[in-house]
DNA sequence: GACGGATTAGGACGTATGTCCTAAAGAGTG
DNA sequence: CACTCTTTAGGACATACGTCCTAATCCGTC
């Protein structure tokens, strides 16, 4: 029933429209025609459209969790696997550019909505918080490690917003080394 | 034709709602409820969605440069001027925890919707950004200047983001008094 | 009070959408 | 080949939407 080849295709390009054109803003018709199925065939897959956003969701945050694992592989050092994720600025520049950052303008379309899938979608920002708390932690930041976490949240999402809005390059450029130079002086802070 | 009171009411309650609740999920009906008029007298004072969308626009930019106006009047320090607009997110916690930040938010959808007012809403962006660097200019940040506006127009964005996400109280607070201090930071190094 | 332009109400129209239903096609098994 | 369960196609259905049209109402002026 559910986890078959024509399942999984349809949350790839259910979540690739959603982003590229919102959720509320692609149909079903959007999708068939990506994946190549008939529009009435959905519903054998899924009851709702909002069940196939509960499966994206999912599948962002299993996604999510796959990068992390990648970048706990890739090194031990904290500071490292913090720049790791400021690197997705730099790493996904062109798409940030073209239709800002997934997980927060899912969110921000969400809460107009009023959907019920909104704290699912918070669920994102929530295994990237915990994770770079973590790091922070072992840095020795000890209290201040959440909020360093979500200053880098915030810092990033910033980016992402006005990046999509002014689409300049060299301004993502500067910032992300401007948060890889104060994660360095916040290093050294938190060390002493 | 245009200008009159309907149409200030029109324009208002257009507002109010793109914000609340975006404005692709908007529809005549929502804004006809809330003004109290019949569904078909918009085309008497507007030919399609997209010009209420453009006056509504207009009205944010006059409102815009109302409210820098009024931060101008109110001191001459360049400094405490740049506290007034990072005390919005003081000012307007509630809305922006509820619906995110109006302006980022309306860029992030205009964006997903390839619309074509896209350019007329990162107006406003521009509008804080130029007076933000203005600023700085003041207080001897030379070619940084810029850069230090978008700096504090990303924060405020990622603050704005994060809170609708979280509906976090101390943690706009908290990074309020972070802007701050980096601001005051900020100064004394331009100024050496 | 009568006229005329400004404004409004109400509904028609075509289209798009999410949802649902049913018949057909496909795939695997005996 | 026959049977069965899975999967798909295609369209029906009600609803909502943006747009447009027309008749009615308001209101200032003569």
């Amino acid at each position: 029933m559910s986890d078959g080849k024509t399942f999984e295709q349809i949350v790839a390009s259910a979540d690739d429209l959603f982003y590229r054109q919102g959720f509320e803003n692609t149909s079903f018709a959007d999708i068939a025609a990506e994946v190549g199925i008939s529009r009435g065939n959905f519903y054998y897959h899924f009851k709702s459209k909002d069940e196939i956003l509960n499966a994206v969701i999912e599948a962002r945050l299993a996604d999510t969790r796959a990068m992390i694992a990648a970048w706990e592989a890739e090194t031990e050092d904290p500071e490292g696997r913090i720049c790791c994720y400021i690197r997705i600025l730099l790493d996904h520049q062109s798409e940030i550019m073209a239709h800002g950052c997934p997980v927060g303008t899912l969110t921000s379309e969400l809460a107009k909505l009023n959907h019920q899938a909104q704290g699912a979608a918070n669920g994102i920002f929530t295994l990237f918080r915990d994770w770079l708390r973590l790091q922070f932690e072992r840095l020795g930041c000890g209290a201040e490690s959440d909020r360093n976490a979500m200053r880098v949240l915030a810092w990033s999402q910033g980016v992402a917003t006005l990046a999509n809005a002014y689409r300049d390059e060299d301004f993502v450029r500067r910032e992300v080394e401007e948060i890889t130079g104060w994660l360095r002086a916040r290093v050294r802070d938190c060390a002493a």
